[in-house]
DNA sequence: TCTGGGGTCCTAGGACCC
DNA sequence: TCTGGGGTCCTAGGACCC
């Protein structure tokens, strides 16, 4: 039933080991071989070295919390500007070796190594091995390999043996790969399929991919018809090898402690998201068709409004009126709030701008004007974004240093 | 995993049209 | 004006990923 022709496609799935602890350990050499966890900016553990896993520190645990199962544990501050310089070096190292490559997540990537083997005069193994060694050696640090027929599989393959582990499978063993493997261990299919395959008596990877094509298209939708033909072998996912300049959607959001009930504090965090989700469509070059709000209260329920605008525009003090009502449709003053966030959809490109008959252009030309101004000088705020406790301001902005807040009347 | 932040894709169902 | 069948577009919400 699995392929039994060796190497019809050759696919490796590179995965950095606790990658965040160990990106640390690699520039800090006294880590090593400790128990570490990053996080330490939040309270709350991110990324845990294998020694601190094996003694039981689970990811979201507060330091608390870890102090009972691992005393010894060392907490580390996570440095985002060195895990994307080590991503980058790791991705460089894949690249020199073969040019097909998909950057899946700052820790992953998939490399297409098929039709290498002449050029190496190695086997498929030989090349994956090759590679990974590589990277260990140049970055001091441990990445699990799997290489198989297709990227689920490499995936799956990846995560048989970790840390620093290779697992090469081809089609006649993809049985041994999936058997004993829970179904939530299969990428993309999470707890909720889970649940129900339960339901019908599948347990394993490999209960999953033995069932009938009739039986996964009329149970499920099509996303799990592709796995399941991915899990028997057939290619169906093909590497992504561009990297990412377009975006669906733009969010930004912040849990902040204390929670609050504050009217003005809310507004002024969601401004402040509005304003980080703008910047970086501006950044990319879009303009922005609809603007979603939420608060999440203490109890974890979600208030969302989706406001479109009339007209697409990458300057959000032009719709702020439109957006406070927004707001006031989901504030309720009866609940405590947890989180906000902005999400921004609908995204289009600058140049196709339309500039409606009855917006008026040259507003539109001031606020784009004043908006390069500030934008400069790295204080592009709403003047109620100052209720925000300063602690709480983003590293790379700068206090708000009295340029002051023009209204719409204002600055037309 | 008692719960952070940033994304993607798919589907059902309503609105609208002929 | 009513009824019926069929197509397309859009959106809300679910599920999943790291």
């Amino acid at each position: 039933m699995f392929l039994h022709y060796s190497w019809p496609e050759a696919i490796l799935h590179i995965d950095g080991d606790a990658f965040f602890a160990s990106v640390m350990q690699s520039v800090n050499p006294t880590l090593k071989d400790k128990p570490v966890v990053t996080g330490k900016e939040r309270g709350i553990a991110t990324a845990i070295s294998y020694v601190a896993k094996k003694q039981g520190v689970k990811r979201g645990m507060t330091f608390s919390e870890i102090k009972k199962c691992c005393p010894d544990c060392l907490y580390i501050e996570s440095d985002y500007d060195l895990f994307s310089l080590v991503s980058k070096r790791m991705f460089d190292i894949i690249r020199s070796y073969c040019p097909y490559v998909e950057e899946y997540s700052i820790d992953e990537g998939f490399a297409d190594i098929k039709g290498l083997r002449r050029m190496y005069h190695r086997s498929y193994e030989e090349i994956a091995l090759m590679i990974k060694e590589t990277i260990e050696t140049k970055l001091n640090l441990t990445v699990s390999v799997g290489l198989s027929v297709t990227k689920s599989l490499a995936k799956l393959a990846s995560s048989f043996r970790k840390p620093s582990g290779f697992t090469p499978v081809r089609g006649k063993h993809i049985e041994y790969l999936l058997k004993n493997r829970p179904v939530q261990d299969i990428w993309g299919l999470g707890p909720n399929t889970a649940a129900y395959l339960r339901q019908f008596n599948i347990k394993t990877a490999l209960d999953f991919t033995l069932l009938t094509q009739e039986f996964v298209s009329s149970h499920l939708s099509k996303p799990y018809l592709e796995i399941w033909q991915e899990l028997r072998g057939k290619k169906v996912y093909e590497l992504q090898t561009q990297n990412k300049t377009t975006y669906k959607s733009i969010s930004n959001t912040e849990t902040f402690a204390p929670p609050t009930k504050s009217k003005e504090l809310l507004w002024a965090y969601l401004l402040e998201h509005v304003e980080n989700a703008f910047e970086k469509a501006r950044t990319y070059h879009y303009v922005v068709g609809s603007v979603s709000l939420f608060l999440k209260t203490q109890q974890f329920e979600y208030r969302q409004i989706d406001i479109p605008l009339s007209v697409k525009t990458g300057y959000p003090r032009l719709i702020r009126d439109e957006l406070y009502k927004g707001f006031e449709k989901i504030y309720s003053p009866l609940y405590v709030y947890r989180t906000t966030g902005c999400i921004i959809t609908n995204l289009g490109d600058t140049s196709s701008t339309q500039v409606s008959l009855f917006e008026n252009q040259e507003k539109q030309n001031k606020t784009k004007k004043l908006y390069e101004v500030i934008s400069a000088k790295e204080a592009i705020r709403f003047g109620s974004s100052l209720l925000i406790p300063k602690k709480k301001m983003v590293a790379k902005e700068k206090p708000i240093t009295g340029i002051p807040f023009l209204s719409l009347q204002q600055m037309s």
